[in-house]
Order: C-alpha cells, then sequence, then structure tokens
RNA sequence: GCCAAGGUAGCUUAGCGGCGAAGCGGUGGACUGCAGAUCCAUUACACGGGAGUUCAAAUCUCUCCCUUGGCUCCA
C-alpha cells in the first residue's frame, strides 16, 4: 500500500521498520478547551487509518499525547480563576468523551506532557551537551544554526525564518531559535537543572516519543497547520538528539476543515466544538461526512453538506437492511450466486485499491456506491443464497468496521426511534382509522406530528 | 512580499497522461389510498483563462486570473 508522505510530498510504498509492527504517533490536544469540529476531522482521519492498517494484517501502536501544560492553559486557568491543573484535566476528560462519541476509540495510549518531565528534562540534557542547545537568563533555547536540515519538512529555509520576528528574545541567539525550557518561578513549574520553570511546547512529544518509541519510528501525524514550526521543531530536536535520520519514516498531515468557506475562528462566530455539533446531529452522519473527502483535501463544513452525508449513509444501510432481509428467507443454494460471488469479489478489490491508495476514502465510498446500486438492480431478477447474502453483508460489515460506520444497527430514520407510551396511543388509533379508510382524519393526525418534528412514514 | 493548498456537472467530492466518475439535487417511472421513505432509469453543452510539450492533457510545463490558509498560537 501507499501512503503520502508530507517529507518527499510523494506517495511512497509503506513499509515499517519491524515487519508487520507499525508505530503510530499523532498530535493531541492543548487541554484549555472543548475540541472542535476541526479537531474531530483529524483525529476520525486518524481513527481510520489505524483501522485500516489493522485490517490489513498490522500490529498497530497508536499514541498520542495530551499537551497539559501550556501558556493557553496558564492563561484559560487566570481568566476563569481555575487551578491550571485541574482546568487541564476537566477539559483532557472532556475531549476523551468527546473522541468516543464521535467513534475514535483506537488510540492506545494517552501520554500527558506533565507524566513526562523527567524524560523532557533529560532529553535537554542530552541536546545541551550534544552543544544542540543553551541556557540564557530567560531559559534553555534550540540552537537553529546547528541543524542545517531544519525547514526541510515545510521547505524553508532559515533565512526566511529569522524575519518578520515580533517580540524577540534578545537573549537568544537567533530569533529562530525555540525554547526547550521555560525558566519561571510562579505555578505552575517543576525543578530542572536551570532552576524552576516549565517545558517548551515542541519537545515533550519527542521526550514522549522516544521513551516509548525510540529516536525512530513508522508514523507521524497530525493537522497541516503543525508542519511549521511544530513538528519541524521535533525534526532538528530529536534527530540532533539522536545523531539518527529520519525520526520518522511517514509523516502525514490532514488538511483543514473550514466552515462555510472560512476558517473556523471564535472571532467569526463559527466555532462549533464536537458537544455542539452532537446536540443535533448523528455522530456517524459526522463521520461519513469526514470521510467522503478525502484526508488531505480541504473539508467544508455546512448544514447542507451534511445533510448530504446522511442521505447518503442513509443509502448504504438501507440496502445492508434490505440484505439481511433477503437472508431471512433465501434458499440454501442458487443458480445466481456465481454472479453475486463475481460482483462481491469485484468491487471488494476495487475497495481494497483505493484504500491501499492513500486511504482513499471518497474513491471506496464510491465504489461502494457502485455496488449498492449493482443489487438493488440484481434484486429485480435475481435470487441469491442464504450463503452468498450473508457474504454480502459480511463485506458491508468489514466497511463499516474500518470506517466506523455501526451498519448492524437500524438506520437513522428508522420507525424504532419513535417511542414513549402516549405516541403509541396515537400511533394505534391512526393505524385503526387507515384501516378503516378514514384518510382525512389520520392524515391530519400525521401532519400535525410532522409539525412537532415527529416523522410517520407509513408503509 | 514569501510559502502552501485549491479552482471538475446546480451542490459536495474522486480522478492527476490514453473511453470524464460517485453521492446529493433535477426529471421520468415502480411502490403507495395520499404523502414520505425506498428502489430503478435518466439528466446534466463540468475539468478557471491563455500558451506550450505530447500521437494523446482535467492530468505535465509556463503564464495570467480567482479562492482559502500559513509566515504569532492552532488538528
Amino acid at each position: 500500500m501507499n501512503i503520502y508522505n508530507t517529507m518527499s510530498r510523494k506517495k511512497e510504498q509503506f513499509k515499517p521498520m519491524n515487519d508487520k509492527r507499525v508505530k503510530l504517533f499523532v498530535c493531541g490536544p492543548t487541554v484549555y478547551d472543548d475540541a472542535h469540529i476541526g479537531h474531530a476531522r483529524t483525529y476520525i482521519s486518524f481513527d481510520m487509518i489505524k483501522r485500516y492498517l489493522e485490517y490489513k494484517g498490522f500490529a498497530v501502536f497508536y499514541m498520542q499525547n495530551v499537551t497539559d501544560i501550556d501558556d493557553k492553559i496558564i492563561n484559560r486557568s487566570a481568566e476563569v480563576g481555575a487551578d491550571p491543573e485541574k482546568l487541564a484535566r476537566k477539559f483532557e476528560k472532556r475531549y476523551l468523551e468527546d473522541m468516543k462519541a464521535v467513534g475514535v476509540e483506537g488510540v492506545n495510549f494517552f501520554a500527558r506532557a506533565t507524566d513526562h518531565v523527567p524524560e523532557i528534562i533529560s532529553q535537554i540534557e542530552t541536546l545541551i551537551e550534544k552543544g544542540f542547545a543553551y541556557e540564557t537568563e530567560t531559559g534553555v533555547y534550540f540552537d537553529e544554526a546547528k541543524f542545517p536540515d531544519f525547514g526541510k519538512l515545510s521547505r524553508r529555509n532559515l533565512e526566511d525564518l529569522n524575519v518578520h520576528r515580533v517580540n524577540i528574545d534578545l537573549t537568544k541567539k537567533n530569533p529562530g531559535d525555540f525554547a526547550l525550557w521555560k525558566k519561571r518561578d510562579e505555578e505552575p513549574l517543576w525543578d530542572s537543572p536551570w532552576g524552576t520553570g516549565r517545558p517548551g511546547w515542541h519537545i515533550e512529544d519527542t521526550a514522549i516519543t522516544e521513551e516509548y518509541f525510540g529516536p525512530q519510528y513508522d508514523i507521524h501525524g497530525g493537522g497541516l497547520d503543525l508542519i511549521f514550526p511544530h513538528h519541524e521543531a521535533e525534526i532538528a530536536q530529536m534527530e540532533s538528539a539522536s545523531g539518527k535520520s529520519p525520526m520518522v519514516r511517514y509523516w502525514m498531515h490532514t488538511g483543514f476543515l473550514n466552515v462555510s468557506g472560512e476558517k473556523m475562528s471564535k472571532s467569526l462566530g463559527n466555532f462549533i466544538t464536537i458537544r455542539d455539533l452532537l446536540e443535533d446531529h448523528d455522530p456517524q452522519v459526522f463521520r461519513f461526512f469526514v470521510l467522503s473527502t478525502h484526508y488531505r483535501s480541504p473539508i467544508d463544513f455546512s448544514e447542507k453538506t451534511l445533510e448530504q452525508a446522511a442521505k447518503s449513509l442513509k443509502r448504504i444501510q438501507k440496502t445492508v437492511e434490505k440484505v439481511n432481509e433477503l437472508a431471512d428467507s433465501a434458499a440454501d443454494n442458487s443458480e445466481d450466486d456465481a454472479y453475486f460471488t463475481e460482483l462481491l469479489e469485484n468491487y471488494r478489490t476495487k475497495f481494497l485499491e483505493s484504500m491501499d491508495n492513500d486511504f482513499n476514502t471518497p474513491k471506496a465510498l464510491s465504489h461502494v456506491f457502485n455496488f449498492v446500486k449493482e443489487l438493488n438492480k440484481s434484486f429485480e431478477d435475481k435470487n441469491p443464497s442464504e450463503k452468498i447474502l450473508k457474504d454480502i453483508v459480511a463485506f458491508f460489515y468489514e466497511f463499516g468496521e474500518i470506517m466506523g460506520f455501526d451498519l448492524a444497527g437500524k438506520s437513522v430514520a428508522s420507525d424504532e426511534y419513535l417511542s414513549g407510551e402516549l405516541l403509541d396511543i396515537i400511533k394505534d388509533i391512526r393505524q385503526k382509522l387507515r384501516e378503516k379508510k378514514e384518510w382525512e382524519l389520520s392524515d391530519d393526525i400525521r401532519s400535525k406530528l410532522t409539525d412537532l418534528g415527529i416523522d410517520i412514514e407509513d408503509n
């Protein structure tokens, strides 16, 4: 299979360092506020990627860091008068709940920055010893000039990076030198060989990955916005500290999510958290929406596109239901089986080919839709056996497992969702009226229920 | 200014050198007492403009136009 590598800007054949074992690290959130749908886009994408790698037989260890010490957390705590640690724990908990809600379950280990301060300090010491970092009165900084490869991921050069800076810390050798350790004397702080303070932003990830994965591993992922400066800094730190290159074999970055064509931001008032979204939308529909665009492409969120996703997903769900129903009453064998076997294998192959090609979920979905269409057409004049129908259902479930759709359940707009005793009585009355062909009254009840947001579908 | 990602049917997206594809929408039909849902069929003068390379270009090169984003924190 092929994976697009941001480092080479090309698709490359995927070959982990250690046969079938894959070490995957994705930059997690800074827990100072609720996660938004842009985070969800990124983490759903990597969730799908992990699921597919496992489907292909790889043993994937997926690790994510949680940035629980950072300026944003400190500032927010000051604003709301909370303890930074409590604030971070609160939003970490909510983050985990949100991920679960959108079906992201594949992360094997979450590593908090604050649980790895000794590892961070140790890595900084190594960098100082090797001459890649220096101490000033404000902190410890990475000496960019000592790492000529700086900029290789984002394709920038040092000259460009050292201009246009504001509020330069004059103790630094170069404006682009970034903090490994910030010297502070107010909470929250930790002791270090350089006095009290706290870690810089970039160092936690390499300290964590070095601890659990070693200096080199397979895949590092994150949003497009992290390429510069965050991932660039990680490369500089880790490759300098270990003397080994490359730090990671495949850099994967997800595209942005925009809201109605604009960047999501608090000032524009179009900021949507996962919690906001799930108040009136099915998480599966959101997953479908995310996966109907390639993970590297920009994706535009709007009520309209979400609605389209809902209808598209339902089409697949309806077909799965239908195949399941047919299987209940199908014959043991049929002369049409050869036809269906070929159809199934044909589309399974196409589906897998698309997924193998840098996780092209939109292409893979289009094959599934073609399969759905062919099936529906065939059912008009062909009678598959129970066995082949079960094989078909198994394929859909497999597909659902990779994408994270629950195709085994009922479809979104099923009657099952209507409940309540009062409603049962009304439905019962309507049914009796309809049996007596009292159309006018029964239709009137139906339209009044519709006004209340309750849709009744007569069959 | 520099860098990046884009501009494909009404909408949302694949394709990225060799019959332009999927979903949604539209239209027609089946089903239904009706509506809806579902299914089938069909539709659509869609590759931003202009040059060039090639037997062949949506796909490669150049150029211009437009959109969004980054160059400070950001998934």
